[in-house]
DNA sequence: GACATTTGTTCGTATATCGCACATTATGGA
DNA sequence: TCCATAATGTGCGATATACGAACAAATGTC
């Protein structure tokens, strides 16, 4: 690509929508200038513009996102066929199972929910489709993760904040990727409180006719009701089900 | 505002992303020249940015969408207090109605869902924070547009595109309009299966301690096991509950 | 296999944007 | 109330981008 192909200004305009961020639904210039560590008027000019259009309000003084900024990103679960394919055998999983059902993907360190069936909420955030955990001590996280070449995965870890969330996270890099391969080995991941107290769940992958790993469901339950040691009698050979199932539908 | 505040490059991006949609999850340049009706070099530049970026990919020939492209849509739905505010409330309201119960906003001729609490399927879409549908003919469009102006409402409807979806479906904006009027003075509306054979629901809006409405919630349910005519006295003082607990938490 | 058509890419130039410095307007504390 | 400080708004030169057209490559058609 050459250096002319590169459109600064609509780069510098979707770094500042990004701005807005959990602790931050108003923004002033200033502030989201600090964030973006764009110039002040830069970022007055992208502000302007997207109030403009109507993807922001501004009231003089702050600036917020309005719900049309919604449709960015809905064009891509209406545009992708995955989150399609994969919702209705997440619904049956649901149900057979009697708990959430999700469907995920990598982006960069995290994972980003693009399907999901929800029982009874169990975990203290609200997950939706677009929500994002980190993928290092998540089930789906792990099974993604684990799908790549080592060197990759590593490199991932590298970039993640490893946190420890509750007493069972693990956040030694070498400890995790041992873990990566025995799910390479045998095909599961089980995560037993690891991000929040409370939690257990078990994720597999989902390949294409060609082996190649797209995404990952999983299933999540209260350790109470659950304990991590009988996740895997409970749920994996309903996950192998949908995982054969949708093997041959996801072509290319 | 001046001219030169507006940034047309990155509005051009935008418009680019939102040429992916419903039928069109990979778009070559050309296509995309022709929906955005820019020209081909500019749409190839914001296709180029966009995959430099990470938010596209590219294999030489057609540009796909990533599940980066989520992190705009999210930014609103994590910057915004509403849907967060919202949804313990569609929780109880589910668990108690033993049905789906969401939250929307409106945005042009169509609402936006933010929130949402789903028991079993019951729609043929699949409904998540960011979904559209048309106002004028689903339960929480009525109480959104009822809360406008009448001359901004009937502005609105001439904008719409008022389809027959069945045969139950109100297309006459004098007829709407008097509905309207008629959701003003009792405070909710109930939809008897105009989006689709099978779906009923009633919807009232959720206003701030101003008095002024913010959003709209509503509770659905198939027509089978709750006829239009039973949703009121079954659902109604649960949504008049939802909607007195809310007013004095939204501030402003 | 040659022609017509569509698509992708490049180029020069007119034009719009960027970032800086400065002017102006809010904000907050003594 | 005043001043200090910070935030916002604006004019301008340097620079980067958009446009349209022309060219190259690919695709489809007969």
């Amino acid at each position: 690509m050459r250096e002319t192909d590169f459109v600064s200004g609509f780069a510098r305009g979707l770094k500042v929508i990004e701005a807005f961020g959990e602790t931050r639904p108003r923004l002033s210039i200033a502030e989201a200038a600090k964030l973006t560590a764009l110039d002040r008027a830069t970022v007055r000019r992208s502000l302007l513009t997207l109030a403009e259009l109507g993807y922001a309000d501004y009231d003089g003084k702050f600036f917020t996102l309005t719900p049309k900024i919604l449709r960015l990103g809905h064009a891509y679960l209406a545009a992708t066929p995955l989150p399609a394919l994969l919702q209705p055998h997440l619904d049956h999983l649901s149900e057979k199972a009697g708990q959430s059902a999700s469907a995920s993907v990598l982006d960069g360190t995290e994972i980003v929910y693009i399907a999901r069936a929800a029982q009874r909420r169990v975990m203290s955030i609200n997950l939706t489709p677009g929500s994002r955990l980190p993928a290092y001590c998540a089930s789906m996280g792990r099974v993604l993760l684990a799908a790549l070449a080592e060197n990759e995965a590593r490199a991932i870890l590298a970039r993640s904040e490893l946190k420890q969330n509750t007493a069972n996270t693990k956040i030694d890099p070498d400890e995790l990727i041992a873990e990566f391969r025995r799910v390479r080995a045998e095909g599961y991941a089980i995560i037993d409180q690891e991000l929040e107290i409370g939690l257990c769940s078990i994720a597999v992958p989902i390949e294409n006719d060609r082996g190649e790993t797209v995404a990952a469901i999983n299933i999540g339950a209260p350790a109470a009701l659950v304990p991590a040691a009988e996740m895997k009698e409970r749920y994996l050979l309903l996950l192998k089900e949908a995982q054969a199932a949708l093997r041959p539908l996801l072509r290319r």
